[in-house]
DNA sequence: GCTAGCACTCCGCGCGTAAGAGTGCTAGAA
DNA sequence: TTCTAGCACTCTTACGCGCGGAGTGCTAGC
């Protein structure tokens, strides 16, 4: 099926599949050799664009519908363009400014700046995007404080380099003084602050606490309070912007309308999609098949990283194979550093 | 167009009414004189049920789709069902039980809680579920703790009796000593605790912050971290389930689906849709145009309230009009007082 | 007041045809 | 060799048409 590897297309030919994908995207019809030779200037006629397209079928980087129907970019059509043919594209210096300005307007905190961002990047992209937490693997522990609630119960909080992260509540089966919980909150900070947060073991902790004469019960407290900033915003994923895939023809189907619905509800799935594209730096295309996601072989993922106090969080756009690239990694990427920039300014207090 | 109102229909009239109405949310298809003689025990002929279906239209309870096709119920149709002629429904035990343990799992936290259980009641009711967090303008001020981070900046926590409400970062334009944060945060607490939140004024803290000689540039701090407590949960919408409208015949139209998948989108819309419901106390259902949405004429909304800490919640449950209300008003029922427990647990600590 | 019968209406479905778009192929021109 | 023009062919889509079915309202009789 696939044509010859390693043979790379140049040329007129390249410039015809280029053409091809383009007038796809744009109109989402198959496209003809009548319609290239009139709407593009390519210099020859209709007879020699369809020897052209013939071979690029053959090759692999077309598909037709149906016998009688114009081409339609495959898997590899796509990724061809994307690598090799199509145009870089930058973000207008008034929108990026728009971007900076809206995420200037949204609050302190790092989530609601995510969420922020993410309606953002929903609306002007025109198609589903999400924003995964920044990984907090390398997260550096700034500060923990116990409050004392009760004489039975408390909250902690801790704080981290990517921000305030978690606070949990807890009891004890015994009474335990506000003064406990300051110094055993004092002594923590001086101790760890700074440490990697995957460093902090239960035997630092344990340490701390019978340095201070303190009940062995408050060490298992502020171990699960680390736990759970460690994994708080783990795999936590904001979304927006499904009711934009209603507009592609597409999605006309409702059966494959269904499937994408239920990936967005699940943020597991959401999550695993840019797993891999962690491990590559910068910005990652993934088309069609390449997702790997069953019955919806005709979607792409646009994902770009952005940082955040030593973190690192991705920005993705999902939506049909038949994307504008150009555009949304533009976009992508400008957002990705307004977000950045937006958060950095935010841990500049720290 | 309208019928005859305070003319309550009764008897045989009645029965067909609720019949019509069971059978068109079991089935989706408009319902005839030969369907009910057939299926249900009438002991009249298809020809008498005709001519009660014929009342029952002018009198504005049932309507046609066209003039050769059977009934369908008017909103006035739906009403007269839900509020008389349908049998209450109770969830089993078995289901009852189920849904207590799968929000016994969920984590201690409020916002956490909440997710757990719209995802729950989108998944029970197969329709969209939307939980708003409580209203916490008679929630009770616990406990502030103003924690040093570094000279010119810090973290507020605001501690109430819905739970661990906010955190906001603040930067100082002059040096602050970690003393000063906790002899203000002690004075704070002593002074408020147990106060409405809403009862909380800027000069009340300005005494407190004035009496320890401290900065006036903290009582805006403060003020604002109070401020962030009151509205961060106001407004604030889970939702879950969307995808399941797409089994719903009357969502085939894609306009509708557009429509109805912004609205879920748009907290602030679903907000608006239960504020009115607020005022009223125990459950309530809005059905079609009572919703007063534009282009969505045939969606209901069952809506329960729930108890956290003194505020009011509330749980909805949006699908077509042509959803089994008593099942779902018996679910709704049943998880709202599976999270009013449940969040009682949580709360007894404090 | 109920029932049986009947003529009527309207929707939905299947079918066949026609139009249109696009192709591949072949023969000839540059 | 490479390109072009022409042509026959294929396949999809849209449209019109007729038909069957479901359901009604009405009327006459029990």
């Amino acid at each position: 099926m696939k044509g010859s590897p390693g043979n790379e297309i140049e040329g007129r030919k390249a410039y015809i599949l280029a053409t091809v994908v383009y007038e796809y995207i744009a109109t989402a019809e198959p496209v003809g050799s009548a319609t290239l030779t009139q709407k593009y200037n390519l210099g020859v006629s209709a007879a020699t664009v369809r020897n052209e397209l013939a071979e690029l079928e053959t090759e692999g980087y077309l598909v037709q519908p149906h016998t009688s129907a114009g081409r339609v970019p495959s898997d590899s059509g796509y990724r061809t363009y994307v690598d090799r043919l199509m145009q870089p594209e930058a973000m207008g210096v008034d929108e990026r400014r728009r971007i900076c300005d809206e995420l200037r307007d949204a609050s302190h905190e790092l989530d609601e700046v995510i969420e922020q961002a993410t309606k953002l990047l929903g609306r002007l992209s025109n198609n589903v995007a999400f924003i995964t937490a920044p990984q907090r693997d390398s997260q550096l522990f700034r500060h923990i404080q116990l409050i004392w609630i009760s004489s039975r119960s408390g909250v902690a909080i801790v704080v981290t380099s990517l921000g305030v992260a978690a606070q949990s509540l807890f009891e004890t089966a015994y009474d335990v003084s506000a003064d406990d919980f300051t110094h055993l909150s004092n002594a923590l900070n001086a101790r760890l602050a700074n440490t990697p947060l995957r460093d902090i073991s239960p035997s630092l902790v344990a340490q701390t606490v019978a340095e201070l004469k303190l009940n062995d019960d408050l060490c298992a407290i502020v171990m699960r309070a680390f736990e759970s900033a460690r994994s708080s915003l783990q795999n936590d994923v904001a979304s927006a912007g499904a009711q934009n895939l209603l507009d592609q023809p597409e999605f006309r189907d409702l059966r494959k309308l269904r499937s994408i619905l239920r990936i967005v509800d699940e943020q597991r799935t959401l999550y695993d999609l840019v797993a891999d594209a962690m491990t590559t730096e910068g910005p990652s295309v993934k088309i069609g098949r390449e997702l790997a996601l069953d019955d919806l072989d005709d979607l792409s993922l646009v994902t770009v990283p952005y940082r955040s106090g030593g973190g690192v969080g991705m920005l993705s756009i999902l939506g049909p194979r038949r994307m504008p690239y150009g555009r949304l990694l533009a976009l992508a990427t400008g957002t990705a550093d307004s977000l950045t920039q937006r958060l950095a300014d935010i841990n500049a207090t720290d």
